[in-house]
RNA sequence: GGGCGGUUAGCUCAGUUGGUAGAGCGCCUGCUUUACACGCAGGAUGUCGGGGGUUCGAGUCCCUCACCGCCCACCA
């Protein structure tokens, strides 16, 4: 006998347990000889990463199709694995170092890299345990990880191929420098947040004039949001049709602090607009200026070191041509190795004065900032490796324009060309220890050999110099998203050419969040099309993001993180799942509500209460029982709305509609099984033995198995359970139901439609009349059915004690005409007659009567006016409007019974 | 500045070819009815953001305005 609740934390891990002992998610397990492969690779959760509400949608949404296609007897494979995360690995070992006052560099390289593989082996599986409570039915056995040795070598072969053809190369050129993490990253991981600051308009004094802060003539004013930048400055850009300035352009300014003699240039980069339409020009400390510098032939004149310190003690660049001015004196002696901010107040104090800051205007900004450092970005001159994105994006471009790799929603896919169309070198040398060592070997002279091994490198260095040399390796590892852009394959053993290789690449969907459109999605299709030749997968659903019941996105910071863990804890991992399944309309962000987690949750309890129910009435499965030859009404009609239930999830399920599919299980499951057919079929069930209580039995029994297989993909742990459990009576379970057949849509019976839909009516509208009447439920009433045919009332005879029982009628019975004194319910298949005299005010069912006309004469003379509209008439589809009249004559019918009802009343 | 999405019941959200709206939660009224109070029965609540247009007919298509949110670009 069950108990009276499913207790899901203490019964979930039990069966996520005997689904890893049965191998049961294990790549083709269960699948029908020469099916077809289905693969998804999962987005790999960082492994420092703790299982997040996004991650618990993401791998939600993977866990029902794998389980749909899995029961279908598709060749199923769900690669797991996770990512090495460089920076926020990094970081979280580098953090553990900092609370016993150590740095990385006390420990050395070495030394430090096996710390995060020791860190990894201890925490690393975490996020692993998370998603198996969330019940993700990955095939673990093939658990990968980006930097374990098979994914390391696809890393090596790639980046040796591609530099090899040119599409890697190493630049010196402006990039996004995170000077409190100390490395470079790319364009992505800068997060622009609005700031709010000031402009600084500075006064510039030409040459050859002497400077007067009180006569404009002497100066040209330039306004800027960095000041310290100024240090560095090599000119200033007015727009070569700005007439204020025209004059100017190609005199020289004398740059305050410094001494530097610099031009005025007339380039179109300058907004008139803007500032002061002049605009200072610092070629090493921002990207538009670097862009500006190079038109002009300025020089780029680096003023930080990377902790973004100002350098200008023995800085060769800045002080180049500089002649020793007392000022210049100071300024070194103030700034030199400070902290950009610290310099930034330093140069306005002392521009102040010397009669240099013309004015101090607030300015709301966007600063750039690093997304995981947190601190502003600073544009950088240094040497990266880079990838030539643009050349590797056009054959991924054209597989999306093409369809053979489509977005769901199709409206990414215009975020996706939008970012492919224009893409930018992408950065992928990252200065920290973490990761994969960029495999490029130097020379004495600087040349740089990349190979796949020292010893190819050697070699190579050899041939080259024409004799052995020292070389040494580049320290720089590569961005994280290099590894993850080959996880397609690399995860299926390429280079190798293994046998999982050929069988489940490409992949059949990619499932995620569209913040990694770019990250991630974007960098497989370029991967995976160079160097597999394919797309790495036929469709890419792009779910929404989870926030909080507010809508603010959950963070950390905000403290509205709701922890999936914790909502499993309460409500079970089936719950959240269903909830998750339940929201996922396409397209739209997700707001979780706690209570909406809770409404499931007892949906689960209701479930397992039905099957609870048809145990305690011997609903034990029939070996053999053949559904097509059920012979009782009630039964056919459920075995038809089974029939339509899973035809229903079905279709939703192969359309990505994941909450359309939840929302008709649930319907069905709770509106249809339990709230009329085990209520119908209690009866049958408590009467007497015969082959009508052994139908419905096993009628009952069967449709409670095509539930739990309809429910198991979104609610896998209950309905194993109960799988279980309902296998204990009867013939013993083949399967487990995860490898069970997934159910396809039987024999319909309308006739049996019609005749319970007119029963589950005929109740209901009794049902709703005494509650108006306020009829106590006691109070039992007799029904009468008046102006039925023959058939109907053969159903009333069938289903009496039915309705007898749902309706609180005493007994059911035909006749000519109604009693008097009666409540008079009109239905298409004849008037329900309640006798009320003596139970209920007689003036209440009057008025409930008029209420009835009113709302009946108020359609009809809806639809009277559309088909006095002769353009409706003659435009509308012929079928519309001949549904139109039929509904019209059926409430004209309706009301003059209604109309009848009343004067007899009267 | 460019682009995308949203605005539907008190709250959170559905609404797939255009035929005047639904769910969960909440609320109200009843109920120890042969599983389930995490339940049962019944009920109330919407000028579908504003305006205009197309159409016989618009929550659904087009235009426009307002507000909210996101993405990309931008440290003058």
């Amino acid at each position: 006998m069950l108990d009276k609740t499913f207790e899901a934390a203490a019964i979930e891990p039990r069966i996520a347990a005997a689904w890893d002992e049965a191998g049961a998610f294990r790549a083709g397990a269960g699948a029908e000889p020469g099916a077809d492969p289905f693969t998804i690779v999962i987005p790999p959760p960082n492994v420092t990463g703790s299982l997040h509400m996004g991650h618990a949608l993401n791998n939600t949404l993977q866990d029902i199709l794998v389980r749909l296609m899995r029961m279908r007897g598709r060749d199923v494979l769900w690669q797991p694995g996770t990512d090495h995360a460089g920076i926020a690995t990094q970081m979280v070992v580098e953090r553990q170092l900092a609370e016993r006052q150590q740095h990385r560099r006390d420990l050395g390289r070495e030394r430090f890299v096996a710390k995060v593989w020791e860190w990894k082996a201890e925490s690393g599986g975490t996020i692993v345990n998370q998603l198996k409570r969330l019940g993700a039915s990955c095939d673990w056995s093939r658990e990968r990880f980006t930097m374990d040795e098979g994914l390391s070598r696809a890393v090596l072969k790639v980046f040796v191929r591609l530099y090899r053809e040119g599409l890697i190369y190493k630049d010196k050129r402006l990039v996004n420098w995170d000077p409190k993490l100390l490395t470079a990253i790319s364009d992505l991981e800068v997060v622009q947040e609005e700031v709010k600051g000031h402009l600084w308009h500075f006064r510039y004094p030409l040459e050859g004039v002497a400077f007067d802060p009180s006569d404009p003539s002497t100066y040209i004013v330039v306004a800027t949001t960095r000041p310290e930048t100024m240090l560095g400055d090599t000119a200033v850009a007015v727009h070569p049709e700005d007439e204020r300035y025209a004059a100017l352009v190609g005199r020289r300014v004398r740059l305050p602090l410094v001494g530097r003699m610099i031009p005025i240039v007339a380039d179109a980069y300058s907004d008139p607009e803007k500032g002061s339409g002049a605009v200072k020009i610092t070629p090493a400390h921002d990207f538009n200026d670097f862009e500006v510098g190079k038109r002009h032939n300025l020089p780029q004149i680096n003023i930080f070191d990377v902790e973004a310190h100002v350098v200008l003690k023995g800085n060769e660049a800045f002080l180049e041509g500089l002649e020793a001015a007392e000022d210049l004196a100071e300024t070194v002696a103030l700034m030199h190795g400070r902290d950009r901010f610290a310099v930034r107040k330093l140069v306005v104090q002392r521009m102040e004065e010397g009669g240099f800051l013309e004015k101090i205007e607030p300015h709301v900004h966007a600063v750039p900032h690093g997304d995981r450092g947190g601190v502003p970005i600073e544009p950088y001159l240094t040497d990266q490796w880079y990838v030539n994105a643009a050349e590797l994006a056009k054959p991924a471009i054209t597989s999306v324009r093409e369809g053979r790799t489509v977005f769901v929603p199709k409206t990414w896919e215009k975020t996706y060309f939008e970012w492919m169309e224009n893409i930018q070198p992408w950065c992928i040398s990252r200065q920290l220890w973490w990761g994969h060592q960029i495999p490029a070997w130097y020379g004495p002279d600087g040349k740089a050999f990349v190979a796949e091994s020292e010893e190819e490198a050697a070699a190579e260095a050899r041939a080259h110099y024409g004799e052995s040399v020292g070389l040494s390796r580049d320290e720089d590892v590569l961005d994280t998203w290099f590894s993850s852009a080959l996880w397609p394959f690399s995860t299926l053993g390429w280079p190798e050419e293994t046998a999982e290789l050929k069988r489940y690449y490409p992949t059949s969907v990619l499932i995620t969040g569209f913040d990694i459109i770019f990250f991630w999605v974007a960098r497989m299709m370029m991967m995976g099309l160079h160097f597999m030749g394919t797309e790495p997968f036929r469709d890419v659903y792009i779910h929404a993001l989870v926030r909080d019941e507010k809508g603010a996105k959950m963070s950390k910071t905000k403290g509205n993180v709701i922890d999936p863990l914790d909502l499993i804890e309460d409500y079970g991992a089936d719950a959240l799942r269903f909830t998750l399944a339940a929201m996922a309309a396409q397209g739209r962000d997700i707001k979780l509500a706690t209570s909406r987690v809770a409404g499931y949750r007892n949906f689960s309890t209701k479930l397992w209460n039905a099957v609870r129910f048809a145990e305690m009435n011997g609903c034990v499965r029939v070996a053999g029982f053949d559904p097509s030859s059920a012979t009782e009404t009630l039964n056919r009609w459920i075995l038809t709305e089974v029939a339509r239930a899973v035809g229903e999830v079905t279709e939703a399920l192969d359309a990505y509609r994941f909450n359309d599919a939840a929302g008709a299980a649930y319907r069905f499951v709770w509106g249809t099984f339990c709230d009329w057919y085990l209520e119908l079929s209690k009866p049958v069930l408590t009467g007497e033995d015969g082959p009508a209580k052994d139908e419905t039995r096993a009628t009952a029994a069967h449709v409670i198995d095509e539930i739990l297989k309809l429910l198991h993909p979104f609610m896998p742990f209950i309905t194993e359970e109960l799988w279980a459990r309902t296998g204990e009576a009867g013939p013993s379970r083949e399967t487990l139901l995860a490898l069970t057949r997934w159910p396809t849509p039987g024999a319909t019976a309308p006739d049996a439609a019609a005749e319970i839909n007119w029963l589950v009516e005929a109740i209901s509208e009794i049902r709703s009349v005494r509650a108006e009447m306020g009829i106590a439920p006691a109070t039992q009433l007799p029904m009468v059915l008046v102006g039925a045919d023959a058939a109907t009332r053969g159903w009333l005879d069938t289903h009496a004690a039915a309705i007898q029982r749902l309706a609180r009628v005493s007994e059911a019975s035909a006749a000519e005409a109604a009693p008097p004194q009666s409540a008079q319910i009109v239905t298409a298949r004849g008037t329900i007659a309640l006798p009320l005299a003596g139970v209920v005010d007689l003036a209440a069912e009057r008025a409930r009567l008029a209420k009835e006309a009113e709302k009946l004469d108020g359609e009809i003379a809806r639809i009277e006016k559309k088909l006095d509209n002769p353009q409706f008439v003659a435009r509308a589809p012929e079928e519309v409007v001949e549904e139109e009249r039929t509904k019209r004559d059926g409430y004209a019918e309706r009301l003059a019974k209604v109309r009848e009802a009343l004067g007899r009343l009267a």
